[in-house]
Parts: C-alpha cells; structure tokens; sequence
DNA sequence: TTATAAAATCTAAACGTTTACATTTCGGGA
DNA sequence: TCCCGAAATGTAAACGTTTAGATTTTATAA
C-alpha cells in the first residue's frame, strides 16, 4: 500500500473532476457516455483500485462480516464456513474468519479487533456462552447471530440444532436395545450442545426407568484426546457400559481409536452411538451409528438471518431450531 | 456502525486535544500520568473503540493478511490455515480468508477484494498457476507467498511439497512389491502438486522399466467424486491394475468408498497408497498407506516468510521445498 | 527572579472517498 | 435568436484517524 493511483490521478487523467469519476466506478448513472469512455479508459491507464478503506470510512459501512468459531479443525466448521461464504459472495459481502481455539480469551480479543473493523455483523458459535465480551457486540449494536450453541442476549438471533432431541433418539435407540449400563461422553457444560446433549441422555435413562450412574459419566472437552480418556475411563470400570455415547465428531474418533487400543470389540462387545456424522463412520467394521445434522442448512440460515438484520435493523431476537436425524447403522448390538 | 463515540468524545470529555488522546491510544509515551489517567476515564466513560478503518486509512497499513484456497473442506487446509493463524495473532495481525471452489474465475474475483482492501500481504494456494490475476498482486506491489502450489513469477516466495520426491517414493514402494499394473489417479494438470505427482509416478515406471499404459491413467479433480470415477473406470478394464495411487486425500477417500461398493478387496486384490494422510486410513483394514507431509510447519513457514517479506521489503523470490515421507501401513500386498 | 531547555500539549493538514449543493452545459420551444 | 428546465458536471465538506510542526507548560540553573 504505497503510492497507488487515487481518484484524483483518474480524474486528472480524464480531465474531469472527482465527483465525476465517484459516480461512474458506483455505477450511479447521470454521466454522459462519452464522460464515462473517457473515465474508463483512465481508469484502466492508470491502474486504478478503488481504495476500499477509505469508502469505507465514508460509507460508513465495510461489507464485511465476521465469522467467530471455536476450532476450524473440527470439519463441522469448515461446513458451515462455505456455505456462509457462498451465500455472502453473492450479496457481494465478504468474510473474516478467525479461531478461539474454545478460549474465552482469544474470542474475546477476536470481538475487540471485529469491533475495531467495524464489521457489518457477526455470526458466533462462542466458547463461552457467559463471555462478558458478547454483551460489547450489543452495545456497539452490531447485529449479531449465533450458531450451533445458544446465546441468550437480546436482539442476538440463534440458529441451532434440537440437541435434547438428537441424544434422546440416539439413547433411545440404544436403549430399545436392551442396554441398561450406558457410558456417555459430554462436552462442556457451559456450551450449550454439551449440557444438551446431556440433558437429552438424563430423559431418555428416565423415560426408560434407568437410574444415572456417575461413573458411567465422563466430562470431555469436544478435543478426540477426551473420548480417548473416556473409552480408557468406561474400560477400567469393574462393571464396564454395554454401549457408549459420545457427544461429538472429535471425541467420536479419539473413542473409537481407543477403543481399537484396548481391542474393546465395536458392536459386539460395546455399542456406539454418536452425534454428528463423520468420514470414518461408514468405512469402520461395523458402520457406524450416528446423530446427523444438516451443516449448509445450518450455514445458510445463519446468514440469510444477519443479512435481514443488517439491511433491515431488526432488532428482535429469532430462533430457528433445527432437527436433526438418527443415522442407523451397526454399531448398536441387540443385548 | 452508527454514531459511535469518537477520539474527539473522549478527547472533550478528558478535556485534552485529539492529539494527546491519540498518543495514548497508541502508547507513544510523551504523556503526563496525570493525563493518561484522565484519558483512560474519558475513554471507559464514553465506550470509545478506535476505528481501525479510519487508522489504517492515515497509516496505509491495514494489518490484514489474505489468506486464498482452493477449498476449505478439504482438511489440509484448516490445518495449515490454523498454523497460519496462531502465528498471525502473536504478531497482532488478521486475516481474512477466501475459498475459490478451485475456480479460476472467482480467485480473481478475491485478488480484487483484497486489493481493494489493501491487504498487506497474501499466502495463496491458486486454482490455476496461469491466472493472470495473479500478476495484479505483484503490480500492486502485494508481497505474496504461494503454497503447495508453485506461482512462478519474480518476486513470490513459494513453500512447497517435493511432490515428486513424495509420488516417486510411493509408487518404488509398490513397483518393489511386484505389481506391474498401477494405475493412477491424477490431480488437474494445471496445478503444481497435480502435475508434479504424475512426474513421480512416471519416473518409478520408467526407473523400474515399465511402459505408461493410458487406459491406466486417470485425469481427476482432486474432488472424491473422481476418486470414485477412476477406480470404477479401472474396475471395468479387461486387465484390471493391481495397483493403484491416488493423488490427493479427497480421491483417496472417493476410491476407498468405490472400492467397496465394487466389493474390490483392498490390499488382497488391489494395493493402494494416497497422497495424504486422512482420518480413515487408520481406521480402515487393511490400514491405508499413504505420502505424509507436515501441514503445520507448512503453514509456519509461509506466515514466516510473508511477515519478512512485509517488514524487509524484501524483493527476491525464495524457494522452500519440504519433504514428505512415506508412511508405510498395510495396503500394499507383496504381488 | 529570570532565562532557557526540555517536556507536554495543541493545531491543522492529510489520508481517499462520497455526496449535498452549486454551477455549467445542453437541447428544444417560443 | 433567446430562454428555460433538465441533465451533466464541479466544488467542497465530511468521515476518524495520525503526525509534523507550533505553542504552551514545566523544570532547572544562574
């Protein structure tokens, strides 16, 4: 960013005046056609880019959204991403993505620079439902929508998923089995998928008349190291589960390849069910079984709601729910 | 972004001019501590956020990176994105990040944005190494560095793969084994690791004294569907390979799923090794060998790169090559 | 006390746009 | 030809910062 053509060098180039030349590159008509040719060419003669900051600054207004998500190695993000990113290109808006890595902290600094930018609105699946720095989104009244975990502030809208529902179903199905000793893997409490997915776990061992057991309880982090600990955890037990499920993709895969570790046979020993679809699942012997969602749905609705609140100032706060469906596959065995 | 207080609020409300709010906004020093205190207040009192719009605006510095792949559900990338990031943050630098779904057409489209953005620099894993796109960055005077993918123009750093290294490694490996018959999923020829994987795989025939069969070479996208294709088109022949390699992770897991669909055993019928690693090949049995390369530092390195090349002006074009490795597991069968 | 240098603070211009408003140009009817 | 309204174009202010350079305040020494 150096010494680049402005819209003084077109219009000296042009023999026009600024004003002129603003009107032509925004496309806003009330130039005479040989004007704009003379503009045109300038403007390819001299190279010029409009300087998007400064519009910006006048404008008042960046085009820009950003996105907050706690891990962008977890596949489900990805997902979601491109189908956000698709559907901004073409509203000509655009996207800054960043990480927390599940940190407060970091979200908090992400919301501070985002604030800073000046973006146009924000779509979050926060680390931390309590961050005190979500309430700077309000108060900078920038519209705000969060996806897959729960934000209760108001004018923010939530997009989610029917968690309670998704692991009562997979517990049911588990259950109908036969099974009565059943591990589960959580994520964090403090999000709202982990404490749901639990929540939905609590109804389906009550509805079958199961009494809780906390040993058959792990608390994990949604990282695969703590469905490896999980498995390692269940294994050890004297009364080991006859099925487990797990809270998300990423432990999924650390219970799995544990379970391989401890030769703890899938299926025929202990049942699997967990929640969110994931590559692996149908390449494993036996398949399987799994709580699936609908990702670009998800991304799609989330923007399709920020765009309505940038344009149209909205200030409500809407939820949209979405349901998620049991994938059955083998990896439950009749007890 | 409304009517947001600005440093002249804060200014009047610590009763100071914009110029000392300012130099403590910037940690400048040069400040009374009576003053900065006052400062401080006015700015907590009044909610001021410095409008990083209007700064980058006066100092041509935006403090963004673009960040462009071809893909984001592709888990190669989020690896190295996120390596990209963290080490973005340290320096207190963003970045904004774009997929191009591989096309030409809407990479240029998002070399545009970010010029108009003034981005500071740009780490770029093209869709094709010909877009003549490319060469508004350097016009622009953008300090760039491409990945994984070769951009040979002056003055852009390149950190790659030794691909051919990696492919040539793979395939001695199963020509060693006996097998006489491999066939090939290529990636687009118009890209760096596509082209360059093929090479490898030519090198070991010749090397090993076969002949290139064209009903044995397939030309795929890098997607999984062509994964999928080329194992189905192989499956037909007459005289079936009893190898095959698969250029990149996607076609892997497409050739994998086809495979089975076509009860094709892997390893006892046909051996297999893909070019990176995938969450599956673990998983699967016979486990998958594959070309392994190190995501992370790949991502460490350009950031490094690009953050020299923005502070140093420096104009040269460096070269950085990794080298894969061959993660031997069990899908090779002796022939 | 006064003179002086150093430290602190202020003033105002500049960054590259957009846009309200002012001015000029144009085309057509009298 | 002249006049008038409409169309085209121009002028200048504003957006929120940073930063030279000017000015004021403070501290120090004579």
């Amino acid at each position: 960013m150096n010494n680049k053509p402005t819209i003084e060098d077109v219009a000296k180039e042009a023999g026009v005046s600024i004003a002129t030349v603003s009107r032509v590159i925004n496309k806003q008509g009330g130039v005479k056609e040989k004007t704009e040719d003379k503009i045109i060419n300038a403007i390819k003669k001299t190279g010029y880019i409009q300087n998007a900051v400064a519009r910006s600054m006048k404008v008042k207004k960046t085009n820009t959204i950003g996105i907050i998500i706690p891990d962008i190695e977890n596949p489900f993000f990805p997902a979601v991403i491109s189908a956000i990113e698709n559907k901004a290109r073409e509203k000509n808006l655009y996207t800054i993505l960043s990480s927390t890595n599940e940190s407060a902290l970091t979200e908090g600094k992400i919301i501070g620079n985002f604030l800073e930018r000046g973006v146009d609105g924000v779509i979050i699946t926060t680390a931390d439902k309590n961050n005190p720095n979500l309430e700077l989104l309000l108060k900078q009244k920038i519209p705000t929508v969060a996806i897959d975990r729960e934000i209760n502030l108001p004018s923010v809208d939530n997009v989610l998923i029917d968690n309670v529902q998704g692991s009562y179903e997979a517990m049911a199905h588990i259950l109908k089995n036969g099974h009565q000793k059943v591990g589960i893997i959580c994520g964090p409490q403090n999000t709202t998928p982990g404490y749901e997915r639990f929540l939905g776990y609590q109804k389906a061992m009550k509805e079958f008349g199961l009494e809780l057991d906390e040993k058959l309880i792990y608390y994990g982090d949604f990282k695969d190291s703590s469905g490896s600990k999980a498995v390692k955890h269940f294994f050890e037990l004297t009364e080991r589960p006859t099925a487990i499920f797990s809270c998300n993709n990423l432990m999924t895969i650390g219970a799995i390849k544990e379970l391989r570790a401890l030769n703890w046979s899938l299926g025929s020993e202990v049942s699997f069910v967990g929640f969110d679809d994931i590559e692996i699942a149908t390449f494993i012997q036996p398949s399987l079984t799994v709580v699936k969602r609908q990702m670009y749905e998800l991304g799609e609705i989330a923007f399709d709601l920020l765009h309505e609140k940038i344009y149209s100032n909205r200030l409500d706060s809407k939820k949209v729910m979405l349901t998620p469906s049991l994938e059955i596959r083998q990896s439950v065995n009749k007890i």
